[in-house]
DNA sequence: GTAGGTGCAAAGAGTTTGCATACGC
DNA sequence: GCGTATGCAAACTCTTTGCACCTAC
């Protein structure tokens, strides 16, 4: 039994082939998805699976918490991401729709601030960087 | 000559009727806007005006820098505000919608550090908190 | 065997575009 | 009067849904 067909158990979703491959390819993604994306991954794979089979199953698995959600100022797409353990950020270029995944975060105290300025419950954030990855801006 | 049709001027835009409510409902608003938010707000003035009309003058006031664009997490629209001299961050309540604007920033130092370990050139950053205002956290 | 999963096609929301008419300068 | 703005309707993109069939458990 592997790695995702534990995760799938764990969360009480039945195992399919779909969900395997959509697994597979999430945790193999070194960015962000869209559905599209997952869906040309999957066809490249040889592997023929309907676009509303994809939403479907990025639905449960954000319900379920195997992934999260994200939308960028650059794309009207939602994308997705295997949930991190731990809280990070993104570093997004603007030439080539890069999308690279910092770890950690200097907001705590900030936020502890705000929270008590604006007598606001905050639950979450998100906080992205724009700009020029090393190849574009250099090239 | 009023503030708006100043502004209309100096962008070098045509000052026109549709043009001058758009910026009047946009300077009179607490939070961002949608396109249909805004279309709505001008039908409750009594004026009418073409839904695609405002689609267009929101992409001609992004680009004159008159407004910024925003995506929210909880909304598949892209909200319009008017564009702040200041740099600043919203208070998102995942209740009511509402959305407050937080001026100041405290990313400078952190912005410089990404920059230089992961090589990338940061134009700008976008920083939004999720949670529960006074109304919905108390209520 | 049954509950839940999938595929297909159609519907839906938000946004954009083509084209004819109207209006600011 | 010219060139740009607007209105309307149709198109487009991304996502969701209804329904019949299929598959894991």
């Amino acid at each position: 039994m592997n790695k995702y067909q534990v995760l799938l158990q764990q969360t009480g979703l039945k195992q399919t082939r779909q969900r395997t491959i959509m697994l597979d390819v999430l945790y193999n993604s070194k960015g962000p998805l869209s559905a599209e994306d997952l869906f040309g991954l999957i066809k490249k794979r040889g592997v023929s699976m309907s676009l509303s089979t994809v939403y479907r199953i990025l639905e449960s698995f954000t319900d379920k918490g195997l992934v999260t959600a994200l939308t960028l100022e650059t794309s009207k797409q939602v994308l997705y991401e295997v949930a991190h353990a731990h809280h990070g950020h993104h570093l997004i270029c603007i030439s080539c729709s890069k999308v690279i995944h910092v770890e950690g975060c200097p907001l705590e105290n900030y936020e502890a601030k705000l929270a008590q300025k604006y007598r606001f419950k905050i639950d979450d954030h998100t906080l992205n960087f724009y700009g020029y990855c090393e190849q574009c801006s250099t090239g």
